[in-house]
RNA sequence: GGUCGCGUGGCCGAGUGGCUAGGCAGGGGUCUGCAAAACCUCGUACGGCGGUUCGAAUCCGCCCGCGACCUCCA
């Protein structure tokens, strides 16, 4: 029971928190929408990236066998809803005058190590839509044999309304099929749907259109929503245990999906839906179109006018883990610059753990710690106060390493163990690297061996010129007993 | 306009009927040659107005403000 009983996680489809339970235990099986591979991930990609790698560490810490699945879009989304837009990725490469999977590459290159960057695990599986155009054509002739789509002049489209008389569209984004019929803008291009809800899921490619595949309706690529819906099915099974991705795809694109899968083998395929929220700059949500999104090159850089420094890709993590995965988060300066104050706090406790002296007797309660830690993880990944915890525990191991507290052999082991468990394994933090090599360290250390010399003579003008030159060379100096120590900033 | 969500101390951010998370910043103190770090300590907040209740930041109603989705979006 040293996990604090069974995880909760919030469905997005239930719109409450319900206890998860494997389809298939130990096994489970979980989809992530991935990022579109047209432009360098920015702080909106890191943040479903760092929300379902927790996921994903949580569930196999719990001891499951997670094949976790993350897609790569590189092909397929459309610019606009009228279905007439140029492929994303088509439209890059011409501006760019590359080819279209040589911008796929590129960025997908970029995405990755971002994510390493971010010490973001690598899924089990990672498809590309374009190597399952097959999958989806088939799906989309199941689709059509079953009666809930239609061709019209080399493309294919959803039924709705057909779907809707027998099964209920909306019921994820709790949208009224009636009132969006109501409120569709007229648009160029729709005159080829039966209703202005239908949506694509094979599109005809117009002459100029370069990535093509051909297929029993003519030349063409699929529809936005068709690739989850195929390789889901592909790698998990028609059903399986959770899907996530960001907010702001529930509607239409998860909706879709529903929609979809029920239509081709007549079961929901998602058990549990998860959505991060949206990241914030200035309250505003960051976004491509929106203009004020930051590149995860520029954060980890500094280079972007609202940053008033570099911030370590291990600061953006901690500071998404600081705020629950279903609030929106926003950035800014001060936010930034007070969560890497308290994560150097948390990463100096895992040095000065190892100082403890273990006693008689502990003051403290290790196993409550555990068991508090685990019972926030359980409450739908609550790692804001898993990392209360930490904080907690963190002023007793400084205490304790002082000699103010106390605790025994068996509860300091049971301490460093999980104290380490949750912030390394966990949580997926890790130790900013130095900026120092061999070299440096022995010259700090030599030039400090000179200043503790100095100050043995009672030589404090000496000793504290030192101490001012290397603060500003960024090398923080403390003394302690008998000697010092040092960190580069 | 429709649907959904949010508004917590200087800032960030948990909590969701009684037991006043946590971090950062700030005040005071201990330690120190002085600092830094660390430790101790202080600050009693929940948009407004009503209502339910013995008791509400937490439930209900109305109002104000903000945001998301409805169009590509993480």
């Amino acid at each position: 029971m040293e996990n604090g009983g069974k995880l909760n996680i919030y469905n997005s489809l239930s719109r409450t928190r319900e206890v998860f339970e494997p389809l298939n235990p130990p096994h489970v099986g979980l989809y992530v929408c991935g990022p579109t591979v047209y432009g360098e991930a920015h702080l909106g990609h890191a943040r479903p990236a760092v929300t379902f790698d927790l996921l994903f560490r949580y569930l196999s810490h719990l001891g499951y066998k997670v094949r976790y699945v993350r897609n790569i879009t590189d092909v397929g989304h459309l610019e606009s809803d009228a279905d007439e837009g140029e492929d994303k990725i088509l439209k890059k490469a011409r501006l760019e005058q590359i080819e279209p999977m040589e911008v796929v590459q590129h960025y997908s290159n970029l995405y990755h190590k971002n994510m390493e960057q971010l010490n973001v695990l690598p899924p089990s599986i990672e498809p590309q839509a374009s190597g399952h155009i097959i999958e989806q054509q088939q799906l989309v002739e199941k689709i059509l044999e079953n009666g809930y789509a239609y061709e019209r002049n080399g493309s294919v489209y959803f039924d709705v309304m057909k779907y809707h008389s027998k099964y209920n569209y909306g019921k994820l984004s709790g949208r009224v099929l009636e009132d969006l019929i109501a409120n569709t803008r007229e648009l160029e291009g729709q005159q080829e749907k039966r209703n202005s809800v239908d949506f694509a899921l094979w599109k005809r490619a117009e002459p100029a259109h370069l990535m093509r595949w051909p297929s029993k309706w003519g030349e063409g690529f699929p529809g936005w929503h068709l690739e989850c819906s195929a390789m889901s099915t592909k790698y998990l099974g028609e059903v399986f245990d959770i899907h996530g991705g960001g907010i702001d795809l529930l509607f239409p694109h998860h909706e879709c999906e529903i929609a979809q899968s029920v239509a081709a083998s007549g079961k929901d395929a998602v058990r549990y839906w998860m959505h991060n929220n949206m990241v914030t700059i200035n309250g505003q949500k960051m976004g491509k179109s929106l203009h004020n999104f930051i590149t995860l090159n520029e954060l980890f850089e500094g280079r972007h006018d609202l940053l008033e420094r570099p911030y370590h890709p291990m600061i953006i993590r901690f500071f998404m883990l600081q705020a629950n995965y279903r609030s929106t988060i926003d950035f800014s300066n001060e936010a930034l610059q007070a969560a890497e104050k308290g994560f150097d706090r948390l990463m100096n406790a895992v040095e000065t753990i190892k100082k403890i002296e273990p006693a008689e007797t502990s003051s403290w309660d290790a196993g409550e710690f555990i068991q508090n830690c685990y019972t926030a993880m359980n409450d739908d990944l609550n790692t804001p106060v898993v990392i209360s915890h930490l904080f907690e525990a963190t002023r007793f191991i400084n205490s304790a390493a002082e000699g103010k507290d106390t605790i025994t052999a068996d509860d300091l082991a049971r301490l460093k163990e999980h104290f380490r468990m949750f912030i390394f394994d966990i949580l997926g933090l890790q130790q900013k690297e130095g900026r120092h090599g061999e070299l440096d360290e022995k010259l700090i250390n030599t030039i400090l061996q000179i200043r503790q010399e100095a100050k043995e003579r009672k030589d404090f003008e000496t000793a504290d010129k030192i101490r001012d030159e290397l603060q500003k060379l960024g090398v923080e100096v403390r003394d302690v007993k008998g000697g010092f120590e040092w960190d580069i900033k």
